[in-house]
DNA sequence: CAGCGACATTCCAACAGTGACATGTCGAAG
DNA sequence: CTTCGACATGTCACTGTTGGAATGTCGCTG
Protein backbone atom coordinates (compact mmCIF):
# COMPACT_ATOMS: atom_id res chain seq x y z
CA UNK A 1 0.00 0.00 0.00
CA UNK A 2 3.08 2.60 -0.02
CA UNK A 3 2.73 3.45 -3.93
CA UNK A 4 0.20 6.42 -2.00
CA UNK A 5 2.64 7.57 0.75
CA UNK A 6 5.50 7.78 -2.39
CA UNK A 7 2.92 9.99 -4.10
CA UNK A 8 2.35 11.94 -1.47
CA UNK A 9 6.10 11.87 -0.70
CA UNK A 10 6.95 13.27 -3.80
CA UNK A 11 3.60 16.06 -4.10
CA UNK A 12 5.03 16.85 -0.68
CA UNK A 13 7.70 18.81 -2.28
CA UNK A 14 6.31 20.49 -5.11
CA UNK A 15 2.85 20.06 -7.07
CA UNK A 16 3.23 18.16 -10.37
CA UNK A 17 1.11 16.60 -12.85
CA UNK A 18 1.05 12.95 -13.20
CA UNK A 19 3.37 12.93 -15.95
CA UNK A 20 5.90 15.21 -13.54
CA UNK A 21 5.52 12.41 -11.25
CA UNK A 22 6.19 9.54 -13.60
CA UNK A 23 9.84 11.28 -13.84
CA UNK A 24 10.30 11.65 -10.90
CA UNK A 25 9.74 8.50 -9.77
CA UNK A 26 11.95 7.13 -12.52
CA UNK A 27 15.13 9.23 -11.47
CA UNK A 28 15.22 8.79 -8.37
CA UNK A 29 12.49 6.25 -6.69
CA UNK A 30 13.08 3.32 -9.46
CA UNK A 31 15.19 1.36 -7.25
CA UNK A 32 13.24 2.14 -4.31
CA UNK A 33 9.83 1.91 -5.16
CA UNK A 34 9.42 1.88 -8.51
CA UNK A 35 5.73 2.40 -10.18
CA UNK A 36 3.93 2.59 -13.90
CA UNK A 37 1.91 5.11 -15.35
CA UNK A 38 -1.55 3.10 -15.01
CA UNK A 39 -0.22 2.82 -11.01
CA UNK A 40 0.46 6.41 -10.73
CA UNK A 41 -2.57 8.09 -13.07
CA UNK A 42 -4.99 5.57 -10.66
CA UNK A 43 -3.40 6.41 -7.19
CA UNK A 44 -4.14 10.50 -8.53
CA UNK A 45 -7.60 9.68 -8.50
CA UNK A 46 -7.90 7.59 -5.68
CA UNK A 47 -6.05 10.35 -3.68
CA UNK A 48 -8.29 12.50 -4.88
CA UNK A 49 -11.76 10.73 -4.23
CA UNK A 50 -9.94 10.42 -0.89
CA UNK A 51 -9.49 14.10 -0.29
CA UNK A 52 -5.57 13.99 0.22
CA UNK A 53 -4.48 15.78 -3.06
CA UNK A 54 -6.15 17.75 -4.92
CA UNK A 55 -5.92 19.34 -8.56
CA UNK A 56 -4.26 22.88 -8.12
CA UNK A 57 -3.69 23.77 -11.54
CA UNK A 58 -5.08 22.80 -15.40
CA UNK A 59 -2.18 23.65 -17.89
CA UNK A 60 -2.33 22.40 -21.62
CA UNK A 61 -3.13 19.18 -23.16
CA UNK A 62 -5.40 18.34 -20.31
CA UNK A 63 -2.43 18.84 -17.67
CA UNK A 64 -3.92 18.00 -14.35
CA UNK A 65 -1.07 19.89 -11.79
CA UNK A 66 -1.80 17.61 -8.49
CA UNK A 67 -0.96 19.73 -4.67
CA UNK A 68 -1.36 17.69 -1.29
CA UNK A 69 -3.96 18.68 1.00
CA UNK A 70 -3.10 18.96 4.47
CA UNK A 71 -5.17 15.85 4.83
CA UNK A 72 -2.72 14.61 2.83
CA UNK A 73 0.21 15.41 4.60
CA UNK A 74 -1.40 14.18 8.02
CA UNK A 75 -1.75 11.02 6.26
CA UNK A 76 2.23 10.99 4.94
CA UNK A 77 3.48 12.36 8.20
CA UNK A 78 1.34 9.27 10.52
CA UNK A 79 2.94 6.67 8.05
CA UNK A 80 6.24 8.09 8.47
CA UNK A 81 6.08 8.54 12.10
CA UNK A 82 3.84 5.57 13.56
CA UNK A 83 3.14 2.72 10.54
CA UNK A 84 5.85 0.29 11.21
CA UNK A 85 7.57 -0.49 7.46
CA UNK A 86 6.07 -3.77 6.04
CA UNK A 87 7.11 -6.92 6.63
CA UNK A 88 8.66 -9.23 4.15
CA UNK A 89 11.22 -8.45 1.84
CA UNK A 90 11.18 -10.97 -1.61
CA UNK A 91 14.55 -11.43 -2.63
CA UNK A 92 14.78 -13.63 -5.99
CA UNK A 93 18.77 -13.86 -5.70
CA UNK A 94 19.01 -15.00 -2.81
CA UNK A 95 16.10 -17.58 -3.00
CA UNK A 96 18.37 -18.95 -5.04
CA UNK A 97 21.28 -19.87 -2.82
CA UNK A 98 19.35 -21.69 -1.00
CA UNK A 99 18.52 -24.44 -3.80
CA UNK A 100 22.24 -23.99 -5.47
CA UNK A 101 22.87 -27.44 -4.19
CA UNK A 102 21.21 -29.10 -7.11
CA UNK A 103 24.02 -27.61 -9.36
CA UNK A 104 27.93 -28.62 -9.63
CA UNK A 105 29.72 -26.71 -7.13
CA UNK A 106 31.31 -24.76 -10.58
CA UNK A 107 28.19 -23.84 -11.39
CA UNK A 108 27.18 -22.47 -8.13
CA UNK A 109 30.18 -19.98 -7.92
CA UNK A 110 29.37 -19.00 -11.16
CA UNK A 111 26.35 -17.68 -9.76
CA UNK A 112 28.04 -16.63 -7.00
CA UNK A 113 30.63 -14.48 -8.68
CA UNK A 114 28.00 -13.14 -11.27
CA UNK A 115 26.02 -11.43 -8.27
CA UNK A 116 29.53 -10.08 -7.29
CA UNK A 117 30.08 -8.49 -10.38
CA UNK A 118 26.18 -7.04 -10.80
CA UNK A 119 26.65 -6.13 -7.16
CA UNK A 120 29.92 -4.29 -8.22
CA UNK A 121 28.00 -2.59 -11.10
CA UNK A 122 25.38 -1.37 -8.74
CA UNK A 123 28.25 -0.02 -6.54
CA UNK A 124 29.59 2.07 -9.33
CA UNK A 125 26.96 3.86 -10.56
CA UNK A 126 26.13 4.68 -7.09
CA UNK A 127 29.40 6.42 -7.11
CA UNK A 128 28.82 8.46 -9.98
CA UNK A 129 25.77 9.80 -8.57
CA UNK A 130 27.55 10.70 -5.73
CA UNK A 131 30.09 12.27 -7.57
CA UNK A 132 28.22 13.90 -10.29
CA UNK A 133 25.98 15.83 -7.31
CA UNK A 134 26.22 18.90 -5.22
CA UNK A 135 25.56 18.33 -1.65
CA UNK A 136 24.19 20.82 0.20
CA UNK A 137 22.53 20.72 3.80
CA UNK A 138 19.19 21.18 2.80
CA UNK A 139 16.96 18.96 3.91
CA UNK A 140 16.32 16.96 0.46
CA UNK A 141 19.73 16.73 -0.49
CA UNK A 142 20.50 15.21 3.25
CA UNK A 143 18.04 12.72 2.97
CA UNK A 144 19.03 12.17 -0.52
CA UNK A 145 22.43 11.82 0.42
CA UNK A 146 21.77 9.16 3.22
CA UNK A 147 19.28 6.85 0.94
CA UNK A 148 22.32 7.21 -1.54
CA UNK A 149 24.55 6.12 1.32
CA UNK A 150 22.51 3.13 1.93
CA UNK A 151 23.16 1.59 -1.53
CA UNK A 152 26.65 2.38 -1.54
CA UNK A 153 27.02 0.39 1.78
CA UNK A 154 24.68 -2.37 1.09
CA UNK A 155 26.05 -2.95 -2.54
CA UNK A 156 29.74 -3.08 -1.45
CA UNK A 157 28.59 -5.93 1.39
CA UNK A 158 26.53 -7.90 -1.37
CA UNK A 159 30.05 -7.57 -3.48
CA UNK A 160 32.16 -8.99 -0.22
CA UNK A 161 29.70 -11.56 0.74
CA UNK A 162 29.24 -13.20 -3.07
CA UNK A 163 33.08 -13.61 -3.26
CA UNK A 164 33.29 -15.17 0.17
CA UNK A 165 30.49 -17.27 -0.37
CA UNK A 166 31.88 -17.80 -3.91
CA UNK A 167 34.97 -18.80 -1.85
CA UNK A 168 33.12 -20.82 0.55
CA UNK A 169 31.93 -22.79 -1.98
CA UNK A 170 35.14 -23.90 -3.48
CA UNK A 171 36.53 -24.73 0.30
CA UNK A 172 33.48 -26.66 1.15
CA UNK A 173 33.51 -29.15 -1.86
CA UNK A 174 37.66 -29.59 -0.82
CA UNK A 175 36.63 -30.70 2.79
CA UNK A 176 33.95 -32.92 1.39
CA UNK A 177 36.33 -34.37 -0.94
CA UNK A 178 39.49 -34.80 1.64
CA UNK A 179 36.80 -36.58 4.06
CA UNK A 180 35.34 -38.82 1.24
CA UNK A 181 38.89 -39.74 0.98
CA UNK A 182 40.03 -40.22 4.64
CA UNK A 183 36.46 -42.28 4.50
CA UNK A 184 37.68 -44.72 1.82
CA UNK A 185 41.02 -44.83 2.84
CA UNK A 186 40.35 -45.83 6.32
CA UNK A 187 37.72 -48.50 5.04
CA UNK A 188 40.53 -49.71 2.81
CA UNK A 189 39.10 -49.56 -0.34
CA UNK A 190 40.99 -47.32 -2.21
CA UNK A 191 38.76 -48.12 -5.26
CA UNK A 192 36.85 -44.88 -6.35
CA UNK A 193 33.07 -44.36 -7.94
CA UNK A 194 33.57 -40.94 -8.73
CA UNK A 195 36.07 -37.93 -8.92
CA UNK A 196 37.60 -36.90 -5.89
CA UNK A 197 38.50 -33.36 -6.43
CA UNK A 198 37.34 -32.22 -10.17
CA UNK A 199 33.66 -31.47 -10.91
CA UNK A 200 31.20 -34.35 -12.27
CA UNK A 201 31.61 -33.61 -16.21
CA UNK A 202 27.99 -35.51 -17.12
CA UNK A 203 25.93 -32.69 -14.70
CA UNK A 204 25.91 -30.24 -16.80
CA UNK B 1 7.09 -15.64 -10.80
CA UNK B 2 9.61 -17.12 -8.59
CA UNK B 3 6.86 -18.49 -6.25
CA UNK B 4 7.18 -21.22 -8.95
CA UNK B 5 10.31 -22.06 -8.21
CA UNK B 6 10.63 -22.06 -4.69
CA UNK B 7 8.30 -24.56 -4.66
CA UNK B 8 10.32 -26.41 -7.03
CA UNK B 9 13.19 -25.96 -5.03
CA UNK B 10 11.54 -27.18 -1.83
CA UNK B 11 10.13 -30.54 -3.71
CA UNK B 12 13.85 -30.95 -5.27
CA UNK B 13 14.80 -31.49 -1.95
CA UNK B 14 12.63 -34.26 -1.01
CA UNK B 15 8.34 -34.65 -1.84
CA UNK B 16 6.34 -33.12 0.37
CA UNK B 17 2.73 -32.27 0.29
CA UNK B 18 1.36 -28.74 0.10
CA UNK B 19 0.87 -28.83 4.13
CA UNK B 20 4.44 -29.77 4.48
CA UNK B 21 5.41 -26.82 1.80
CA UNK B 22 3.89 -24.40 3.90
CA UNK B 23 5.65 -25.16 7.01
CA UNK B 24 8.91 -25.10 4.79
CA UNK B 25 7.91 -21.64 3.79
CA UNK B 26 7.07 -20.69 7.33
CA UNK B 27 10.79 -22.48 8.74
CA UNK B 28 13.17 -20.88 5.85
CA UNK B 29 12.06 -18.93 3.50
CA UNK B 30 10.20 -16.41 5.43
CA UNK B 31 12.41 -13.41 5.17
CA UNK B 32 13.29 -14.15 1.66
CA UNK B 33 10.02 -15.57 -0.66
CA UNK B 34 6.81 -15.95 1.90
CA UNK B 35 3.69 -17.47 0.43
CA UNK B 36 0.26 -18.04 1.53
CA UNK B 37 -1.25 -21.36 1.52
CA UNK B 38 -3.78 -20.67 -1.59
CA UNK B 39 -0.51 -19.88 -3.24
CA UNK B 40 0.94 -22.77 -2.11
CA UNK B 41 -2.11 -24.95 -3.08
CA UNK B 42 -2.92 -23.39 -6.01
CA UNK B 43 0.83 -23.40 -7.81
CA UNK B 44 0.66 -26.70 -6.76
CA UNK B 45 -2.06 -27.11 -9.33
CA UNK B 46 -0.28 -25.21 -11.58
CA UNK B 47 2.39 -27.21 -11.70
CA UNK B 48 1.22 -31.05 -12.25
CA UNK B 49 -0.88 -29.54 -15.17
CA UNK B 50 2.49 -28.39 -16.46
CA UNK B 51 4.02 -31.34 -15.59
CA UNK B 52 6.82 -30.50 -13.59
CA UNK B 53 5.47 -31.79 -10.70
CA UNK B 54 3.57 -35.20 -10.23
CA UNK B 55 1.48 -36.51 -7.25
CA UNK B 56 4.21 -39.17 -5.93
CA UNK B 57 1.86 -40.42 -3.41
CA UNK B 58 -1.57 -40.29 -1.68
CA UNK B 59 -2.17 -40.73 2.50
CA UNK B 60 -4.41 -40.04 4.85
CA UNK B 61 -7.14 -37.35 5.12
CA UNK B 62 -6.53 -36.62 1.24
CA UNK B 63 -2.79 -35.74 2.03
CA UNK B 64 -1.43 -35.64 -1.94
CA UNK B 65 2.36 -36.00 -1.85
CA UNK B 66 4.24 -34.15 -4.72
CA UNK B 67 7.64 -34.88 -5.94
CA UNK B 68 9.70 -32.87 -8.60
CA UNK B 69 9.40 -34.34 -12.25
CA UNK B 70 12.86 -34.54 -14.48
CA UNK B 71 11.29 -31.62 -16.52
CA UNK B 72 10.77 -29.72 -13.11
CA UNK B 73 14.48 -30.18 -12.31
CA UNK B 74 15.09 -29.05 -16.05
CA UNK B 75 13.37 -26.17 -15.46
CA UNK B 76 15.05 -25.16 -11.98
CA UNK B 77 18.30 -25.80 -13.21
CA UNK B 78 17.55 -23.45 -16.17
CA UNK B 79 16.20 -20.94 -13.07
CA UNK B 80 18.95 -20.93 -11.50
CA UNK B 81 21.72 -20.90 -14.63
CA UNK B 82 20.03 -19.00 -17.06
CA UNK B 83 17.49 -16.86 -15.61
CA UNK B 84 18.56 -12.82 -14.56
CA UNK B 85 17.31 -12.40 -10.87
CA UNK B 86 14.40 -10.26 -11.12
CA UNK B 87 14.28 -6.59 -11.60
CA UNK B 88 13.52 -3.84 -9.15
CA UNK B 89 12.90 -4.61 -5.04
CA UNK B 90 10.49 -2.60 -3.09
CA UNK B 91 11.77 -1.13 -0.11
CA UNK B 92 9.33 0.53 2.42
CA UNK B 93 12.16 1.19 4.85
CA UNK B 94 14.15 3.11 2.25
CA UNK B 95 11.24 4.66 0.55
CA UNK B 96 10.68 6.79 3.84
CA UNK B 97 14.19 8.37 4.22
CA UNK B 98 13.69 9.84 0.82
CA UNK B 99 10.39 11.97 2.90
CA UNK B 100 12.24 12.15 5.83
CA UNK B 101 12.46 16.06 5.03
CA UNK B 102 8.64 17.01 5.98
CA UNK B 103 9.39 16.09 9.76
CA UNK B 104 11.39 17.55 12.28
CA UNK B 105 15.63 16.02 12.60
CA UNK B 106 14.63 14.73 15.56
CA UNK B 107 11.64 12.54 14.41
CA UNK B 108 13.66 11.91 11.42
CA UNK B 109 16.39 10.51 14.06
CA UNK B 110 14.14 9.06 16.21
CA UNK B 111 12.76 7.10 12.84
CA UNK B 112 16.38 5.88 12.11
CA UNK B 113 17.39 5.28 15.57
CA UNK B 114 14.30 2.65 15.50
CA UNK B 115 15.57 1.07 12.14
CA UNK B 116 19.47 0.82 13.86
CA UNK B 117 16.99 -1.10 16.73
CA UNK B 118 15.39 -3.27 14.11
CA UNK B 119 18.27 -4.05 12.08
CA UNK B 120 20.36 -5.13 15.89
CA UNK B 121 17.39 -7.19 16.75
CA UNK B 122 17.46 -9.11 13.16
CA UNK B 123 21.15 -9.24 13.31
CA UNK B 124 20.99 -11.33 16.90
CA UNK B 125 18.07 -13.40 15.85
CA UNK B 126 20.21 -14.73 12.72
CA UNK B 127 23.04 -15.02 15.17
CA UNK B 128 21.04 -17.79 17.29
CA UNK B 129 20.08 -20.06 14.54
CA UNK B 130 23.75 -19.72 13.38
CA UNK B 131 25.24 -20.61 17.10
CA UNK B 132 21.93 -23.17 17.21
CA UNK B 133 22.46 -25.01 14.19
CA UNK B 134 25.54 -27.56 12.89
CA UNK B 135 26.92 -26.75 10.20
CA UNK B 136 28.29 -29.90 8.31
CA UNK B 137 30.23 -30.22 4.75
CA UNK B 138 26.44 -31.52 3.24
CA UNK B 139 25.39 -29.11 0.43
CA UNK B 140 22.26 -28.33 2.18
CA UNK B 141 23.86 -27.14 4.83
CA UNK B 142 26.46 -25.13 2.92
CA UNK B 143 23.96 -22.90 1.37
CA UNK B 144 22.34 -22.64 4.31
CA UNK B 145 24.76 -21.43 6.08
CA UNK B 146 25.60 -19.13 2.84
CA UNK B 147 22.34 -17.89 2.86
CA UNK B 148 22.22 -17.09 6.54
CA UNK B 149 25.55 -15.25 6.41
CA UNK B 150 23.89 -12.94 4.08
CA UNK B 151 21.05 -11.63 6.37
CA UNK B 152 24.13 -11.21 9.27
CA UNK B 153 25.97 -9.26 7.04
CA UNK B 154 23.22 -7.32 5.71
CA UNK B 155 21.46 -6.34 8.94
CA UNK B 156 24.94 -5.44 10.79
CA UNK B 157 25.33 -3.10 7.46
CA UNK B 158 21.81 -1.92 7.63
CA UNK B 159 22.51 -0.73 11.31
CA UNK B 160 25.62 0.74 10.99
CA UNK B 161 23.93 2.48 8.02
CA UNK B 162 21.16 3.89 10.64
CA UNK B 163 23.70 4.93 12.97
CA UNK B 164 25.41 6.96 11.02
CA UNK B 165 22.07 8.18 8.91
CA UNK B 166 21.21 9.51 12.79
CA UNK B 167 24.15 11.60 13.22
CA UNK B 168 24.50 12.81 10.03
CA UNK B 169 20.87 14.50 10.25
CA UNK B 170 22.40 15.60 13.73
CA UNK B 171 25.24 17.32 12.14
CA UNK B 172 23.54 18.68 9.28
CA UNK B 173 20.81 20.55 11.42
CA UNK B 174 24.06 21.97 12.91
CA UNK B 175 25.83 23.10 9.97
CA UNK B 176 22.80 24.72 8.79
CA UNK B 177 22.17 26.13 11.96
CA UNK B 178 25.20 28.18 12.30
CA UNK B 179 24.97 28.82 8.70
CA UNK B 180 21.45 30.28 9.06
CA UNK B 181 23.16 32.84 12.23
CA UNK B 182 26.55 33.80 9.91
CA UNK B 183 23.76 34.75 7.79
CA UNK B 184 22.36 36.49 9.98
CA UNK B 185 24.79 38.23 11.40
CA UNK B 186 26.64 39.11 8.10
CA UNK B 187 23.09 40.96 7.17
CA UNK B 188 23.73 42.67 10.50
CA UNK B 189 20.08 41.90 11.71
CA UNK B 190 20.72 39.50 14.57
CA UNK B 191 16.78 39.38 15.39
CA UNK B 192 15.60 36.17 15.50
CA UNK B 193 12.32 34.14 14.47
CA UNK B 194 13.20 30.79 15.38
CA UNK B 195 15.64 28.82 17.59
CA UNK B 196 18.99 28.49 16.20
CA UNK B 197 19.91 24.90 17.52
CA UNK B 198 16.83 23.32 18.75
CA UNK B 199 13.97 21.47 16.98
CA UNK B 200 10.95 23.34 16.64
CA UNK B 201 8.15 22.71 19.06
CA UNK B 202 4.81 23.49 17.24
CA UNK B 203 6.06 20.98 14.65
CA UNK B 204 5.44 17.78 16.28
C1' DC C 1 -15.41 -43.50 22.66
C1' DA C 2 -15.49 -38.47 22.82
C1' DG C 3 -13.20 -34.67 21.68
C1' DC C 4 -9.40 -31.93 20.49
C1' DG C 5 -5.52 -30.50 17.96
C1' DA C 6 -2.78 -31.19 14.10
C1' DC C 7 -3.22 -32.51 9.41
C1' DA C 8 -4.92 -31.35 4.87
C1' DT C 9 -7.22 -29.28 0.95
C1' DT C 10 -10.13 -25.99 -1.68
C1' DC C 11 -12.40 -21.75 -2.91
C1' DC C 12 -13.16 -16.87 -3.01
C1' DA C 13 -13.16 -11.75 -2.95
C1' DA C 14 -10.32 -7.96 -3.15
C1' DC C 15 -6.32 -5.49 -4.08
C1' DA C 16 -1.65 -4.59 -6.19
C1' DG C 17 1.33 -4.66 -10.12
C1' DT C 18 2.60 -5.36 -15.23
C1' DG C 19 2.67 -4.12 -19.90
C1' DA C 20 0.46 -2.82 -23.73
C1' DC C 21 -2.69 -0.12 -26.12
C1' DA C 22 -5.53 4.01 -27.31
C1' DT C 23 -6.07 8.77 -27.66
C1' DG C 24 -5.09 13.26 -28.11
C1' DT C 25 -2.51 18.10 -27.73
C1' DC C 26 1.05 21.36 -27.97
C1' DG C 27 5.43 23.60 -29.64
C1' DA C 28 9.39 23.95 -32.21
C1' DA C 29 12.28 22.89 -36.18
C1' DG C 30 12.53 22.56 -40.86
C1' DC D 1 2.44 24.76 -42.65
C1' DT D 2 3.62 20.18 -41.73
C1' DT D 3 5.34 16.86 -39.03
C1' DC D 4 7.56 14.94 -35.23
C1' DG D 5 8.75 14.37 -30.58
C1' DA D 6 7.61 15.43 -26.03
C1' DC D 7 3.71 16.13 -23.18
C1' DA D 8 -0.34 14.12 -21.13
C1' DT D 9 -4.06 11.06 -19.62
C1' DG D 10 -6.72 7.05 -19.56
C1' DT D 11 -8.19 1.99 -19.98
C1' DC D 12 -7.82 -3.05 -20.31
C1' DA D 13 -6.63 -7.84 -19.52
C1' DC D 14 -3.72 -10.70 -17.03
C1' DT D 15 -1.12 -12.29 -13.27
C1' DG D 16 0.38 -12.26 -8.53
C1' DT D 17 -0.58 -11.62 -3.60
C1' DT D 18 -3.34 -11.38 0.60
C1' DG D 19 -6.32 -13.06 4.02
C1' DG D 20 -10.05 -15.42 5.29
C1' DA D 21 -13.49 -18.92 5.39
C1' DA D 22 -15.28 -23.53 4.71
C1' DT D 23 -14.71 -28.33 5.01
C1' DG D 24 -13.30 -32.52 6.46
C1' DT D 25 -10.03 -36.46 8.49
C1' DC D 26 -6.95 -38.78 11.35
C1' DG D 27 -4.75 -40.10 15.81
C1' DC D 28 -3.89 -39.54 20.42
C1' DT D 29 -5.33 -38.67 25.23
C1' DG D 30 -8.39 -38.91 28.82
Amino acid sequence: MSLRHAVLGLLSESPASGYDLMKLFNASLTSVWPATQSQVYGELNKLTTAGLVEISAHGPRGRKEYAITTDGLTELRHWLTEVAPSGPQRHDALLRVFFLGILTPLEARTYLLTQAKMAARAHDSYKQVDESTEWDDEMISVYGKIALEYGLRLSATMEEWARWAADEVTSAKARKASELARARYEAGQPESDGEPTTERPGDA
